[in-house]
RNA sequence: GGGCGAUUAGCUCAGUUGGCUAGAGCGCUGCCCUUACAAGGCAGAAGUCGCAGGUUCGAGCCCUGCAUCGCCCA
């Protein structure tokens, strides 16, 4: 026997060495392509698209997690025989990444947007994008992902904006794009609008005014001013109506049924508060209303009101909108700034004025107060009213108020000239296709959740008032004819137009390139100067990408994809838009199934993310762990329902020691660590920054720990694998060779395999990952490595084992491939050069890649019921020798002797495992069988049938075992009676399924029996002390 | 306010069709540096399954209500 070359174990540490593996790799897999995809119609295509990530910033976790389970698909499917494409890119999430520039630009330079220009400002976009994109790549390929580079996407490029063009112009030419007035949220500070769900409410103290509103030319009874209520009184500037209930009693009748219903339901200690408000609506109803009755009155009879400070003259109305149980019962109108007040405009037909600049300044309509910001006008305008006397009372009040997303600045509602998509047909065809099964969603439950967004149909907003994106292809012609459009385009099926009613203007749009400012001769023309929505150009993504609207061979062979993987969290802003604008463009949905996985949340259950601070760096994880550990890792918290709760910590550079990442220090630039009182750094450090000279602190969490040590486990495996490998032979090998262990082995593994791939196709991460941990972990390491040793030692027996053993550590490689692809890749290797010819039946050579290795099939020969329930009999019975060892504290060393108490049947199922005790827990067997004299002094453990005992000649501890004995009839006891009451229970007995009863008599019999033989035990451990 | 989900050991999570004497990893305790692996081995302790009702022979699982947390929508 040729012992191992010294060079081969000195190759082979005793710590999985990641950084090595993933470097080496990665590249081969690159230099060989393996992840390149052509169009090939005899095979059939297995495409995923990716969730493009933001070149905002870098990739958290989420982002880890989203890659991972993209790639473990891929990776199976492309073993499995499929044409696997993945095709990676990135966004270029308009108002994030212009934010993000925007406000660096302010921070380091002193500088606005307006100062550098549209040009200019787009460029240094370009440079943060090149810079975040170069770095998102590098993170993808660092968690190993196997992305077909070569068709790298962003939606900014050619290919993407040439998609986006198309589109708008066949949207536009459809008439299914219209521009018009729409209440907006406005960021004063970016100077464009922003989505809704780009908002967020803050509460913050404000105040109530109340302001008197002159009536004019009150009649005898009537009152002589109007009182209204408002939180922002600055917005009067822009009233034209004040508006009042037109039944205020049928009002209140419902409001006060309301709160009886609620009393009537109302817990005991909530009463009195219901009570009170009720109180507080019938006082209300006694002294307020007549006069809202007399108002409404008035506001039927045409009365008007003076608006104070700019005295104009606007109307009373009656408007359901103002609620007699609340405030002063009026409401001033704004309808340029108020979403409300905007409905009832439109309901009473009143005059928009806006008083508003981009900048959030007030503007000419504001009269005097134009040219102040905002808050100033308020100052003034309170002022003003007070020395006017027209100010009735201010409260303080807590106010909910919408901020920016991205500015954190007030949302200020305004009315601008917007664009939008009419939804109509095309969100119908969006549900269809889910409603009728053409788009499978998993797990089922979200598909609600689309179905309901998308059955409002609301119109899509899909212009910004930003510089970076796709600037909208429409060019103004406010001044020329039709005549004159005909004349210039129409020879043109690339150039339409509409008549813009509203805003008195042609609307001209072309499907690519310019339009020069003079192609009307005669007439200038002006192009829009907004973008389009970042979603506008996602929505595409899965045909743009694959070349749409050129008919490509890419895109006739892979689309529809196979599945969309990505988070709920955008179901609707990005699914839904993805399946209308595919089913719109391309006549087919955009992929067959939509796969929603959780999210990672932080030690408080907040979701991760880099703004909040709480955001962890793939590669801080990648560097302590390893990429398999990552990915591995990752996969076991992938469950149904559970999102994955992840507290992390701090780990200080200079000492090592974790400090918990909590919600005050995880937006420190730097922290000094508790144990060696030094100070590191954290992502928040500024560049140039002294914080920045300190040492980074990396984030990471325990939680990857398992997989660490599960990968570390599985390398030590393959190691004594690799290492007890020398001289072997390819050969076939014949069942009858097989010893149990292998018959055993393989069984399981057959089992295995079905249960992964199964778990794999139906998206349960977590299920396949710890299929592949417990057999791997519990039987091939526990048991097989350490049953196959004593035949790696023996000449004879050594050819078999080493050819089983190649095999299955194969099998399992190639399982865990795509979950764990650096180490299996690294083994396979160097599996290949000791065998590189494996295989049971056939042997023959194996891949030159693990990736691209075939998919592990599972083999129905060799699952063995029988093999199977014998090694489950030897398991417990090893369990209890080895308990009695421990309990006793015999040392490890010591050599101990057993019998066994069992029927016949049993015997014979355990003989053949005796060696096996010897290796595993240095006991000898010394008798099995149903006549078994237990030795004088002796432990036992009594298992189902069987019965241990464990000859302790004079090194038992009596009094401990006894005690012990007795706490187990206890616990016997209480489960003998529990059984016993459940079978007295004639119900049960009859109406229970026979099997069930017939377990419960079973269980009762065998509970009898141990409880039998443990008191027999005490009797004797009794009488020999 | 509406919808969806969660609540199981100190921590992070499994638990399929109701049959459970409720599992895993980490942590904890005891013994072991046994030539693959101390990131390991063997053994052990630890749970009123959020609360209150209900259905059922039987509930961690099904139903109702409540509480707390998270997400989405208004």
């Amino acid at each position: 026997m040729a012992a191992a070359p010294a060079s081969r174990t000195d190759d082979l540490p005793k710590q999985y060495d990641h950084a090595s593996a993933q470097s080496a790799w990665y590249a081969f897999w690159l230099e060989r392509r393996y992840f390149h995809s052509e169009p090939d119609p005899s095979r059939e295509p297995f495409t995923i698209v990716i969730p493009p990530p933001n070149v905002t910033g870098a990739l958290h976790l989420g982002h880890a997690l989203n890659n991972t389970l993209q790639d473990i698909l891929i990776r199976m499917k492309r073993m499995q025989g499929y044409n696997a494409l993945w095709v990676p890119g990135t966004d270029h999430a308009g108002i994030a990444t212009q934010a993000v520039v925007e406000r660096r630009l302010l921070e380091e330079e002193g500088k606005t947007r307006h100062d550098l220009g549209r040009e200019a400002l787009v460029k240094r976009i370009w440079q943060w994008k090149d810079q975040y994109e170069a770095r998102i790549i590098d993170q993808l390929r660092q968690m190993g992902c196997s992305c077909d580079w070569d068709r790298l996407r962003f939606t900014l490029d050619e290919v993407c904006a040439r998609a986006v063009r198309h589109t708008f112009f066949k949207l536009f030419r459809e008439g299914l794009i219209y521009r018009g007035k729409r209440m907006v949220n406005w960021d004063t500070l970016l100077q464009t609008a922003v989505s809704d769900d780009e908002v967020f409410h803050e509460t913050v103290p404000g105040h109530f005014w109340h302001i008197r509103y002159p009536v004019i030319d009150p009649q005898p009874g009537e009152p002589e001013f109007v009182v209204v209520a408002t939180t922002r009184p600055e917005t009067m500037l822009g009233d034209t109506a004040v508006a009042v209930h037109p039944d205020p009693a049928a009002a209140l009748d419902r409001a006060e049924a309301t709160l009886r219903e609620k009393l009537a339901a109302a817990p005991e200690k909530q009463k009195p508060e219901v009570q009170a408000q009720l109180d507080a609506l019938l006082e209300r109803r006694r002294t307020m209303l007549p006069e809202l009755e007399r108002l409404r009155d008035m506001a039927l009879a045409g009365r008007r009101v003076r608006l104070p400070l700019l005295n104009r003259e606007i109307p009373l109305v009656a408007d359901e909108w103002a609620k007699p149980e609340m405030g002063t019962g009026c409401v001033k109108i704004t309808p340029a700034h108020d979403p409300n007040d905007y409905e009832v405009a439109q309901r009473q037909h009143l005059p928009l004025i806006n008083i508003l600049r981009p900048d959030g300044t007030i503007n000419e309509n504001g009269g005097p107060y134009a040219g102040l910001t905002i808050e100033e006008a308020r100052r003034r305008v309170v002022a003003d009213l007070e020395r006017d006397g027209l100010l009735a009372g201010v409260e303080d009040r807590e106010i909910e108020l919408a901020h920016s997303d991205r500015s954190k600045t007030p949302i200020e509602p305004m009315v601008t000239d917007q664009w939008f998509v009419r939804m109509n047909e095309l969100a119908q065809m969006a549900m269809d296709a889910v409603t009728d099964g053409r788009v499978k969603i998993v797990p089922s439950r979200y598909a609600k959740g689309y179905l309901d967004w998308l059955s409002e149909k609301r119109d899509w907003p899909i212009s910004r008032q930003l510089w970076w994106g796709h600037q909208i292809p429409v060019w103004y012609a406010p001044t020329a004819t039709e005549e004159d459009l005909q004349r210039a385009f129409g020879e043109r099926d690339d150039v339409t137009w509409r008549w813009d009613e509203e805003g008195r203007q042609w609307l001209i749009c072309v499907r690519e390139g310019e339009l020069a400012a003079d192609a009307i001769a005669g007439h200038e023309i002006r192009r829009e100067e907004d973008v389009l929505d970042t979603w506008f150009s996602s929505a595409l993504w899965p045909h743009s990408t694959l070349g749409w609207p050129e008919p490509t061979p890419e895109l006739r062979y892979y689309y529809p994809t196979s599945v969309l993987v990505t988070s709920r969290d955008i179901i609707t802003l990005w699914v839904a838009r993805m399946v209308l604008t595919g089913l719109h463009n391309v006549g087919d949905v955009p992929f067959r199934q939509v796969y929603i996985h959780p999210k990672i949340l932080d030690g408080y259950g907040e979701t991760m993310s880099k703004s909040k601070g709480n955001g962890v760096d793939p590669f801080d994880v990648i560097d302590r762990v390893g990429a398999d550990s990552l990915r591995f890792g990752l996969a076991q918290m992938t469950t149904e329902t559970q999102d994955v709760r992840m507290p992390v910590e701090f780990e200080c550079p200079h000492c090592g020691h974790l400090i918990p990442q909590t919600r005050e220090n995880r937006v420190l630039p730097s922290i000094v660590c508790d144990a060696c009182g030094t100070a590191f750094s954290t992502q928040w450090a500024q560049p140039g920054s002294p914080e920045a000279e300190l040492p980074r602190g990396p984030v990471v969490s325990e939680r990857f720990e398992a997989a660490r040590n599960f990968c570390n486990k599985l390398w030590n495996a393959s190691r004594f694998s690799l290492l007890n490998l020398d001289g072997y032979t390819a050969a076939p090998v014949r069942a009858s060779e097989l010893a149990i262990e292998d018959r055993w082995v393989l069984s399981r593994l057959s089992t295995v395999t079905r249960n992964v791939t199964e778990a794999i196709d139906r998206y349960r991460f977590a299920d396949a990952a710890r299929e592949l941990y417990d057999f791997a972990w519990d039987e091939f390491c526990s048991f097989y490595l350490e049953m196959v040793k004593q035949r790696l030692q023996n000449e004879q027996a050594r050819p078999v084992a080493q050819r089983v053993l190649a095999y299955a550590l194969d099998v399992l490689l190639r399982l865990l491939h795509p979950m764990i692809p650096f180490l299996t890749e690294d083994v396979w290797q160097r599996l290949a050069q000791l065998a590189p010819e494996r295989g049971l039946d056939q042997p023959s050579a194996a891949a030159e890649s693990i990736m691209i290795a075939p998919w592990p099939s599972p083999v129905s020969a060799h699952e063995d019921a029988e093999i199977e329930t014998r090694f489950a009999r030897f398991q417990e019975v090893l369990r209890g020798v080895r308990e009695i060892r421990s309990r006793q504290n015999v040392p490890p060393r010591q050599a101990i002797e057993f019998a066994v108490r069992c029927n016949v049947d049993m015997a014979q199922l355990l003989e053949p495992m005796i060696p096996y005790f010897a290796s595993m827990a240095g006991a000898t067997a010394t008798a099995m069988g149903p006549e078994i004299e237990p030795p004088p002094l002796s432990a036992n453990a009594v298992l189902p049938g069987a019965e241990i005992f464990v000859d302790l000649k004079g090194l038992i501890d009596v009094e401990a075992e006894m005690a012990r004995k007795r706490k187990e009839l206890e616990k016997i006891d209480a489960q003998i009676a529990g059984k016993q009451k459940k079978l007295a229970n004639e119900n049960f007995v009859r109406r229970a399924p026979a099997e069930v009863v017939d377990r419960e008599r079973a269980g009762l019999k065998q509970l009898e029996e141990k409880r039998s033989a443990i008191a027999a035990l005490l009797e004797n451990l009794a009488n020999s002390s």
